[in-house]
DNA sequence: CAGAATCCTATTTGATACTG
DNA sequence: CAGTATCAAATAGGATTCTG
């Protein structure tokens, strides 16, 4: 179905980050290491308990986050970067910066009525 | 209106490179150079003009692609990356490098039922 | 606690036709 | 040639309620 050339996997990429909440989770997991569901929705003030679970279960398909549920009352569950989702690491500070940069950036532009 | 912590730019960057035709796009006039607005349509089999000249025009917003308009007809406009807008060569190239190595990882775990 | 299920709105993408 | 305009479909995101 794919109609671009198929050498360019940028969208694949990009495709696993985008998402509303996905980058800032994972800048929470890589931050602060394992979390469970109650303590990442509570870092993560605005999203849904189904937003949640739903980037989760995507990151988690993709084998970037790992899942690991303990079998007790009340429930347990903890999320971790998976060593293979650290790969992503670089990408997602290169953007970083770039988005940092890009922030000064539209501010001179709006700074240039004074020439 | 925004609740994620001010210093998270990744989303910035993420917003410029999503679309489903903005990556391919910035590629196309990353290794091509100026192009016409037929050419890029040409070589983004499956685009239409609403979509492609819709993306062009956020790229533009954001000044990493620069439009130049020859009045004359028949119209010709040309498109290229601007110099700033090169500065996400490196982010689209990690994004490959990545996509491409997780396309084997994927393939290597559907392959795992031999052990 | 960690979700699943349902309902609803908003944004994105696409098909098609028209224009200077 | 390089768009605009309009309509329809698909997808993402969100509010709320229910459950083992």
């Amino acid at each position: 179905m794919k109609k671009v050339p198929e050498e360019c996997r940028v969208e694949d990429a990009l495709g696993i980050l985008v998402g509303k909440w996905k980058p800032i989770i994972l800048l929470q997991l890589l931050q602060e290491g394992t979390k469970r569901f109650s303590e990442l929705k509570r870092s993560l003030p605005g999203i849904t308990q189904k937003m949640l679970t739903k980037q989760l279960r995507e990151l988690e398909e993709e084998d970037i986050v790992a899942r690991v549920v303990y079998p007790q009352v009340p429930p347990k569950v903890e999320y971790s970067i998976t060593e293979y989702g650290k790969s992503l690491e670089p990408i997602l500070e290169a953007m970083h910066e770039w988005g940092t940069r890009h922030a000064l950036h539209k501010l001179q532009k709006s700074t240039e009525k004074s020439s």
